[in-house]
DNA sequence: GCCGCGACCTAATACGAATTAGGACCATGT
DNA sequence: ACATGGTCCTAATTCGTATTAGGTCGCGGC
């Protein structure tokens, strides 16, 4: 920018005057020009540290997450992140925090925040996947921050979180609806909220049309696609097998498809498979395409990333819905 | 840091040596211990815009990539170069370029490296997935800066990118040595380099064994899983259908195993079928299990990000090498 | 009693830009 | 001739830190 001034034949605060298009400035268009050409010639570029300390605020939010490789979600996450600090001018700062034995994951996080905050990013998010209700970094307290899929356990910062339980609501009640009464949801362990928000579901959507679920109706297992194949075929195997299987996810519902194959039983015909998450390389290539239900990660992103640059300061708990996402491998129970 | 000072009843100097562990600063223990319990106590962070600003460095490695969100690929490159970037203590400022119809995709790469540049970055990491060979952006000639998984057409910049040829021909091979001599490759319409590297590959093998490839050993079709069950019916319903198919990567080869299962055709006794790429969604969970050639995306994009910071002016061009997963969906074909 | 020498610390400057009070200059009105 | 006012620009300060040339003090040796 000195070289600027000084090649222009101007001062620096000039130079910065115009460069910023301050309004009102009372520069002479005939000077802005000839700085402007001096800058381009001399490719000046701004300085974002320099204009960050003076201005005190860097432009950047931190995106903190803590398993951004290994899950399908982390990308939808990121787009809408990506997008909605782009719509604001800001950038994205993203730490990702690996599982390394030798420090616990909570130790991990709170590095991250330490190192966003002496970035002096303009906000905080922090994404912590399925483990829904956290505890909070204190330091992260000290900037705006929202909590990306997950709550704080004492409700001190805002949230943006799936409705998973409308969501496993209204897919339980299409089946139903589609003449469905011996359904079984393939689950997992508890642990994560999302796992009891769908079984909560599950069963409000029983409770609603008043059908007594099956008593063996939650059948878990491991979150993997040949972990709900064994499953699958035990449940399948049973001399009162459900017409319909609800699974935790997608990558559980192929299990269970896979288990049909094997079975020779034909998918919706024989047997309904639906699943939640909408995991794009998945769900819609599966065949018959998998009726599911969709986590709005993109949208999650954006909402955070907008929250923590316009919010107020009080913590605010958003809930996105969950849409059905009607494919083909749900249809009408076989009549006996 | 002036607060500390003045708190502590010491320089703003002391702090600083103090706090960066300065060596030789000769400050005493005592005092060195009352000025970080004073920081401590005053929750003083480094303020790394005024940092950056003094010492002329962000500790930052810009990473812009055009595809980010929508391949799974971009998932194994960011976490590489995390991993590469926290080791030589830097930080990851990711830079994800939305297609927008209202800018060509190249212009819009460009503006990314602008906004990098204005933020100082120690060096860039430029992916630019499947485009294997592009026409650079002249700002990245500005700073240290490396393609990944792409090379500069004029070959102006270092870069990494997977053995493409090595990997398809290694694929081949090995079913050669299985027995097949009549292997389909299920590819695509040529474009990016990875497309005629693998089919070079596949010829390169039947070349070194002496085998003489089918005259219909090239089937086009679209990259996705859909586009490839259409043409698995198609091969696998020709009079003379071959004993092999091996796919440009593993959504294409999903296809075919839904082809084949239309078809009653049991892999791998009936038909064997490869992949490339090992995506971790698809490939292993496949029944049977997908054999397909490893993409080493994280190792490209640390090996990238380590360039990036250490390397040297001269530009270099590294291949990194694509292992052979080995599951069961290859074996011998069948005796007729 | 003075010199010299460590040991320990500080004053001052620079990094690149934003901001603001005010200066220089000119034209106009009286 | 002089005040008034407007237009266009600049000098100087500030942000928070790293660095370095010195400054101060106490102590042992002569």
């Amino acid at each position: 920018m000195t070289d600027v001034a000084r090649e222009a034949g101007v001062s620096q605060a000039t130079v910065s005057l115009v460069l910023n298009d301050v309004a009102g400035s009372g520069i002479a268009e005939s000077t802005a020009d000839r700085v402007r050409q001096t800058a381009a010639r001399l490719g000046y570029r701004h300085n974002a540290m320099a204009r960050g300390l003076k201005l005190q605020r860097s432009d950047t939010i931190g995106f903190i997450s803590d398993n951004i490789t290994t899950t399908p979600f982390a990308a939808g996450l990121v787009e809408g992140a990506q997008h909605g600090a782009r719509e604001l001018g800001k950038h994205l700062l993203i730490v990702n925090v690996e599982h390394r034995p030798e420090r616990t994951d909570q130790t991990a996080m709170e590095a991250a925040v330490e190192e966003v905050i002496e970035r002096r990013a303009d906000g905080i998010v922090y994404a912590s996947m399925f483990h829904r209700v956290i505890d909070v970094p204190p330091s992260l307290h000290e900037m705006p921050s929202v909590l990306l899929d997950a709550q704080a356990h004492d409700g001190s910062l805002p949230s943006v979180v799936p409705d998973d339980l409308g969501g496993a609501k209204d897919m339980t009640l299409y089946l139903l609806d589609l003449g469905h009464r011996e359904i079984v949801h393939l689950s997992r362990r508890p642990g994560p909220s999302a796992v009891n928000l769908r079984r909560n579901g599950f069963f409000a959507a029983h409770d609603e049309m008043g059908v007594a679920p099956r008593p063996d109706a939650i059948v878990e297992c491991e979150v993997s696609t040949p972990s709900a194949y064994q499953a699958g075929l035990e449940i399948l195997g049973r001399p009162d097998r459900p017409t319909a299987i609800f699974c935790f996810n997608d990558r559980m519902a192929w299990g269970v498809y896979q288990a049909a194959a094997e079975l020779g039983l034909r998918i919706p015909d024989d047997l309904s498979v639906v699943g939640f998450d909408d995991v794009p390389l998945v769900a819609p290539v599966l065949r018959p395409g998998l009726t599911t239900v969709r986590l709005p990660h993109v949208d999650m992103g954006r909402w955070a990333v907008t929250r923590v640059l316009t919010g107020d300061a009080r913590p605010e708990h958003e809930v996105l819905p969950c849409p059905l996402i009607i494919r083909e491998s749900a249809g009408p129970p076989p009549t006996i």
